[in-house]
DNA sequence: ACTGAAACCTACGAGGT
DNA sequence: ACCTCGTAGGTTTCAGT
């Protein structure tokens, strides 16, 4: 992993379709020097996946909540989070060490669909405290960690 | 927007770099017809950015916490967003309702960096109020929401 | 939405710097 | 570890139906 590998990284992160060819004429590199460590990239699994981003708005989900909550025991917890992962609204989910056991990032539609969807979480078997924090704008979002350049 | 770009969507999200013609083997649809719904999904900007998400572990970013905040008045509020947008570290930021005004989602090596990365937002003209929540595994991360299908 | 042909991209050599 | 060149195979794109 050098700065050549750093600098691929980036523009994927920008664009994962970019192709070897036009990596190739912005780091002045030739294709298949590229398609090799593109390959090598692939193999060491520092890609996690290849994806892409939904805008929430053109799908009308509008509302962004964190949600924190704990468990009256942990014998709650598999059922729990089989339920959390069938939730599409739910795209995160962390354990965390603190005064709750999880925090959970809903997004979805409406001030209804939100209300529907905290229901639903708190008649989950064992669903004890619940603490909801509304986000009102979203300042940035990287979904991703950005590797740092190698200083010389 | 009906089923077949939906599916087609979740085939992206599960992996960026498909060619039309896979795509259009696993829908039976001709590979033009895959590609000209690809470019009308791409003008609608529903899909907000084709990207890769790299692996924290092997970056040796292991500590992922929330940090909650709230700034002293509203005119810090600028030179406070600005430090945000250019660390690296600093993935996410949510302006909040309630009793912080903003969320912060960072990602970083060790308790080490994370001490001088919490004086160093501490730190930030305006600060007051802040509150740590370290996470001690991932249940479920989508990075992006999933599109439902339609039902007849 | 489908077919078919041209243009483009990628993968994989060999041989060399 | 990289470059160039050439070739083969797959992919995209554009026309016409």
């Amino acid at each position: 992993m050098d700065n050549i590998d750093i600098k691929i990284l980036k523009l994927l992160q920008q664009n994962s379709r970019v192709t070897a060819s036009e990596i190739s004429s912005r780091i002045n590199l030739s294709v298949p020097a590229v398609s090799e460590r593109l390959k090598k990239l692939d193999a060491t699994g520092i890609i996690e996946k290849y994806t892409i981003i939904l805008s929430a708005k053109k799908l009308n989900k509008r509302l962004m909540i964190m949600m924190f909550l704990s468990l009256e025991s942990p014998k709650f917890k598999d059922a729990f989070i089989s339920i959390i992962q069938l939730d599409d609204e739910i795209v995160e989910c962390h354990y965390l060490a603190g005064d709750y056991d999880y925090i959970l990032k809903i997004i979805t539609e409406s001030t209804e669909s939100l209300e529907k969807k905290l229901l639903k979480i708190k008649n989950i078997p064992g669903v004890r405290k619940t603490k909801t924090i509304v986000s009102l704008s979203t300042i940035k979002n990287n979904y991703s960690i950005i590797p740092t350049e190698i200083k010389n």
